[in-house]
RNA sequence: GGGGGCAUAACUCAGUUGGUAGAGUAGUUGGCUUUUAACCAAUUUGUCCCAGGUUCAAGUCCUGGUGCCCUCACCA
C-alpha cells in the first residue's frame, strides 16, 4: 500500500507544504492580506460570503463587477501560462473562474502550479464576463482547500463502469451531475411525501430495527445476537406490528420511513436493505389508504418533476410511459382474475386445470395452500397486465394474515396492492383487529414451518390487539421502487446511494478474518 | 442456483491468423492573457482479473476460479 497515493500528487503536496501552504486548511475562507508595502490590504469584514455557482449565475447580469467567493472542486482547466480558466463545481453546478497572473495575489497564483484536477479550491474575485460572454469569476484570491491524491475520472466519458460507479459513489456523484441531481430529487420526493403526512396530522415515529420475533411480512430475515442479553435478534423485515401497537396506544396516525432488511437475492428491483414507508390511520380502512397512497404518489411525482405543461403527471420507466394523473384505476382482484385468467378465482372446479396448465401445484390440502396456488395464477397471468398505476383490491383472505376479512364475504379480505411499472409498489390492509382471529392466523403460519414465516407467534402483538386496536387502515409503499419509476431509473441501484455489493478486495470488511473478536468489548 | 456476456494504464477504450503492449484523457516538462473535451511540442505510467495448461512463443487458445453486467428462477 506504499504506492497507494499518486506520487505526482504527493510531490505537489510536499511542494505546497514547503512553500508554507497548508494543503488541508481548517478554515475555508481567505485570511485578510497582511499589510504590504503597496497597501493591498483587505479587511476581513469586506470578504464576501460564499455563494453557490448557480445562484451567482442566475443573477450574473445584474451583479457584474461584484466581488464573490466560490468554493468547489476543479474538474476542468485550460491554462495559458499567465492565465488559467478553471471549471469549479460545487453542489449546485459549474461556474468558470479565471485566474490572471496580474490580478491574483502572487504567492497564491504560484500555488496554481501545485493544483491538480480534482482539488478543492476557493476563488474570490470580481464577477465579469469573458470575451465570448461567459459569466466568470475573475479571481484576485486563490487557495487550495483540499489537495486530492486520487485522479478524478476521465473528463469527457466520466466514470462509466457500473461497478465502480456504485462502489465509489462519491466519485460518481461529483463526476456526474445527473447522478447528483437524481439523489437530490430522491430526497425531495421523500420530503414531499412526508409533508403529505404532516398535513394530515400524522406523526412520524421510529420503531425498533432489532426484533426478537420477525413478522409483518413474509421474508427471510438477517439474524444477529445481543451479547449482554444473550439473545438472538432479527433485523426487521417490516415495521408493521410495532406501528399498529402505537395505534393501540392512541397514536392514531403514524408513519415511519423504515429501512427494512430481507435476506434474499439481489436484482434490478431487490436490495437486501431498502426503504419502506408504512403508515397507519385509526378509523380509516383500505379505501382510505388508497386515497392517501394516490396523494403520496402524486406528491412524489410533482417533486420528481413529472409535471407536464398541461398539468398532467407523466413518467417514462423502462421505455414505457406512465400517466400518473389522478385518479388511478381500481379493479377488484376477482374482476382482474376473471378477465385475464378467464375463470373465476372462486371456481374450484375449473381452477385445477388452469393450475396444471401453468405448472402450479397446491402444496397440501389447507386453505392457505389452495389460495396460494390461486394467487400464483394471479401473479403469472394477471400481474404482467397491470402496467399501472392501478389498485387491485379485495384479496383472498387466506393469504392475508394481517388483513380484516370482508364482513359480507369472509373469503375476501380488505387489502389492496398498488402496481406501477410492472412492479408491486404498495400493499395495504383494513387492519385485522380481532385478537382471536389474529392468534389463529399466526398459529397457522408458525405451524407451516416456512422459513419466511414468523419464527414464533408474536403473543405480545396479540395482547396489544386484545387491549383494542381501533378499526384502521395501514399501508406500506416501497419507496425505492416508487423513486425508480418517478425518476425513470431502470435499476434499484441507481436510486440507492450505496447499493449492497460484495466487499472490494483489500478495501472492504474482513477479508477472511472474522471481526468476531470483540465479544466482550463495546 | 441455471444460461449468456465482459475483465487490457488512474479513467474511456483499441489490440489482426498466437509473435513480446497501444490511443485519447489524466500526470510530468516546455510554450502561450479569453479558453471551455483549449491548443502546440516532448514525456512517464501495465500483476493484460487470478491460477494452471497447450505452444518455440499466450493479452489472444484451453481448463478451473474470482468479480461485474444481462437474463431466468427465487423474492406474497
Amino acid at each position: 500500500m506504499a504506492d497507494f497515493f499518486h506520487p505526482d500528487r504527493l510531490q505537489k503536496l510536499e511542494d505546497l507544504k514547503t512553500s508554507g501552504t497548508d494543503p488541508y486548511p481548517a478554515q475555508a475562507g481567505f485570511a485578510p492580506l497582511a499589510a504590504a508595502g503597496d497597501g493591498g490590504q483587505v479587511a476581513a469584514s469586506n470578504s464576501p460570503v460564499r455563494e453557490l455557482a448557480t445562484d451567482i449565475l442566475a443573477k450574473s447580469e445584474e451583479r457584474q463587477g461584484e466581488t464573490v467567493l466560490i468554493y468547489g472542486r476543479v474538474l476542468g482547466r485550460r491554462g495559458y501560462g499567465k492565465l488559467a480558466f478553471l471549471d469549479v463545481w460545487d453542489q449546485s453546478g459549474r461556474i468558470q473562474a479565471c485566474l490572471q497572473k496580474d490580478l491574483v495575489v502572487p504567492e497564491e497564483f504560484a500555488t496554481l502550479k501545485q493544483m491538480n484536477l480534482g482539488d478543492i479550491v476557493a476563488v474570490e474575485g470580481e464577477l465579469g464576463k469573458t470575451k465570448v460572454g461567459e459569466p466568470t469569476v475573475f479571481g484576485t484570491r486563490f487557495r487550495i482547500l483540499t489537495k486530492a491524491l486520487e485522479n478524478p475520472p476521465e473528463k469527457f466519458h466520466g466514470l462509466a463502469d457500473a461497478e465502480l460507479r456504485a462502489r465509489r459513489r462519491y466519485v460518481d456523484l461529483f463526476a456526474n451531475q445527473e447522478v447528483r441531481d437524481s439523489f437530490f430529487r430522491r430526497s425531495a420526493i421523500i420530503q414531499a411525501m412526508r409533508e403529505v403526512f404532516l398535513e394530515r396530522a400524522y406523526t412520524e415515529v421510529d420503531t425498533p430495527v432489532l426484533h426478537p420475533i420477525y413478522g409483518g411480512a413474509n421474508a427471510k430475515p438477517f439474524s444477529t445476537h445481543h451479547n449482554a442479553l444473550d439473545m438472538q435478534l432479527f433485523l426487521r423485515i417490516a415495521p408493521e406490528l410495532y406501528l399498529k401497537r402505537l395505534v393501540v396506544g392512541g397514536m392514531e396516525r403514524v408513519f415511519e420511513f423504515a429501512r427494512v432488511f430481507r435476506n434474499e437475492g439481489l436484482s434490478m428491483r431487490h436490495n437486501p436493505e431498502f426503504t419502506m414507508v408504512e403508515f397507519y390511520e385509526a378509523y380509516s380502512d383500505v379505501f382510505g389508504m388508497m386515497e392517501l397512497t394516490e396523494q403520496l404518489v402524486v406528491a412524489g411525482a410533482r417533486a420528481a418533476g413529472c409535471e407536464q405543461e398541461d398539468g398532467s403527471l407523466k413518467t417514462t420507466f423502462r421505455e414505457e410511459e406512465f400517466n400518473l394523473t389522478p385518479p388511478f384505476a381500481r379493479v377488484s382482484y376477482a374482476d382482474a382474475f376473471q378477465e385475464h385468467v378467464g375463470v373465476a378465482a372462486t371456481d374450484r372446479e375449473a381452477l385445477p386445470a388452469k393450475m396444471k396448465e401453468h405448472g402450479i401445484e397446491v402444496a397440501d390440502d389447507s386453505e392457505y395452500a389452495w389460495w396460494k396456488a390461486v394467487n400464483d395464477l394471479f401473479e403469472n397471468l394477471v400481474e404482467p397486465h397491470l402496467r399501472g398505476p392501478i389498485f387491485v383490491h379485495d384479496y383472498p383472505a387466506a393469504i392475508c394474515p394481517l388483513a380484516k376479512p370482508l364482513q359480507d364475504a369472509p373469503e375476501w379480505a380488505g387489502r389492496f396492492e398498488f402496481f406501477l411499472g410492472g412492479m408491486e409498489l404498495a400493499n395495504a390492509f383494513s387492519e385485522l383487529n380481532d385478537p382471536q382471529l389474529q392468534l389463529a392466523k399466526f398459529e397457522e403460519q408458525v405451524v407451516d414451518k416456512d422459513p419466511e414465516s414468523p419464527n414464533q407467534v408474536d403473543l405480545d402483538y396479540v395482547r396489544a390487539l386484545a387491549y383494542g386496536l381501533p378499526p384502521a387502515g395501514g399501508c406500506g409503499i416501497g419507496v425505492d421502487r416508487l423513486i425508480m419509476v418517478l425518476l425513470g431509473k431502470d435499476t434499484i441501484r441507481d436510486v440507492l446511494l450505496f447499493p449492497h455489493m460484495r466487499p472490494e478486495k483489500d478495501f472492504g470488511a474482513a477479508d477472511g478474518e472474522p471481526a468476531e473478536t470483540c465479544a466482550d468489548g463495546e
